[in-house]
DNA sequence: CCCCATGTTCACAGGATTTTAACAGTAAAA
DNA sequence: TTTTACTGTTAAAATCCTGTGAACATGGGG
């Protein structure tokens, strides 16, 4: 079962926080502050750390450098009052993996959750995968079309990788944003048919470019005919 | 049908919600105050419970509170007064799944509370589903009818994948228009016609068109026979 | 400091999908 | 039978979606 760390400051936002996630769930752990949190994360190793960006004795700021000094690497959401989006790149910057704007409705904060928490437990992925001619090893990212061997850059890799995992599964535009580019993407999601179009291009070297369908209004398969 | 609870001691709020609601299609059943609304939960269960935070006997907040602690997981929409300090955290302590500042047009509460509801109703649907020669797999949407494969577009397969989940079913037109184009759809709803045209002339490839059977001044079935 | 590789954004053309509108057809009501 | 209310069919118009080349941004190495 996950669990999660809770670090906040406010008793009744730290019990709600606690009973929502507990519903859903989740092993749900308790510190009122960074200080009081530090020797949690490693006697307990929490799959997920939500705290909160203004507290005392030590703020989720410093928290999380301190954390990152251990070269700790355990997921954080961090929640801030100010909606500002310097905030935005402050938290993202000091190591937070995501963060919630408050005021925000507790299905928000369940939905986010479960995103990355979906995202830490998706096992070291190293089993080679292969369909339709295509053949895809982790380990050494060696990636094989029709037999020949392609050169691809990280996000290539990823987007082909997720792809061939799900072979005639029809990803939705979102999903494999989520996926390939992290949970919570915002920019321009055009990035995403123009990594489609690297990838044909790169598959079009063993005539398999048209493995990769489109699905107007949807997303994308990775399927043989048509 | 949805049922919704509103608890509000304002009795012309109360009423006013009451009648923007019921005119959407939804049950109605009020409460003046948490008190008086926590057994008409267990007895009516209702999809949805909207709010007031403020209110005597019993307010919103210790209503949601005594709520959560039976366990009660029903999606609960909270209204509350401006107030910019106290909404910084609202949301968050109220435990609410969602939250609305007064004042609110009646369209944007309409808008919510739909989407509250289709987010409960929606959660299992990737289920493939198959009827008199149809099936439809969701994840990979494919769609074969009399063994063919056919294609659809979003808006086609949305509307059979409707019609499928509910065989013999009579849907009626601004059910189905909610479902397929969304509750706030003004547009000329001879769209459903027209669309379920195209899903005719695309099933007259298995010879199967007849399954979507117009039933005058109401909607349409999928049902064999006749 | 500059260059290069990678990743992201922009603009826009070309197509596919969706909506509108007009009218023909058909069942029910008068 | 005539009238009316719905429904089906088409085609054109409006809109939305995707692919693409090129510009822009970033960061690491030389």
């Amino acid at each position: 079962m996950d669990k999660v760390l809770i670090i906040d400051d406010d008793p009744k936002l730290l019990k709600m926080l606690e009973r929502t996630l507990t519903y859903e769930g989740l092993t749900v752990i308790t510190a009122s502050n960074g200080l009081e949190a530090l020797p949690l994360v490693s006697s307990e190793l929490p799959d997920l750390i939500i705290l909160d960006w203004l507290m005392p004795k030590m703020d989720g700021l410093t928290f999380l450098e301190k954390l990152r000094d251990f070269g700790n690497k355990t997921m954080t959401l961090m929640l801030t009052a100010r909606d500002a989006v310097e905030n935005r790149v402050l938290g993202l910057e000091s190591g937070a993996d995501d963060y919630l704007v408050k005021p925000f409705a507790p299905s928000e904060l369940v939905a986010r959750v479960h995103a990355m928490l979906r995202r830490v437990q998706k096992e070291p992925e190293n089993q080679p995968v292969a369909y339709g001619g295509i053949s895809l090893d982790p380990t050494t990212r060696e990636v094989l079309v029709s037999g020949k061997q392609i050169d691809l850059t990280v996000t290539e890799f990823d987007l082909l990788h997720l792809l061939l995992r799900h072979p005639r599964q029809v990803l939705e535009r979102q999903q494999i944003l989520n996926e390939v580019w992290g949970y919570d993407f915002y920019g321009n999601d055009n990035v995403l048919e123009v990594y489609i179009g690297y990838l044909r291009k790169k598959l079009r070297k063993g005539d398999l470019d048209q493995l990769i369908q489109t699905v107007r209004g949807v997303g994308y398969v990775m399927k043989e005919g048509k």
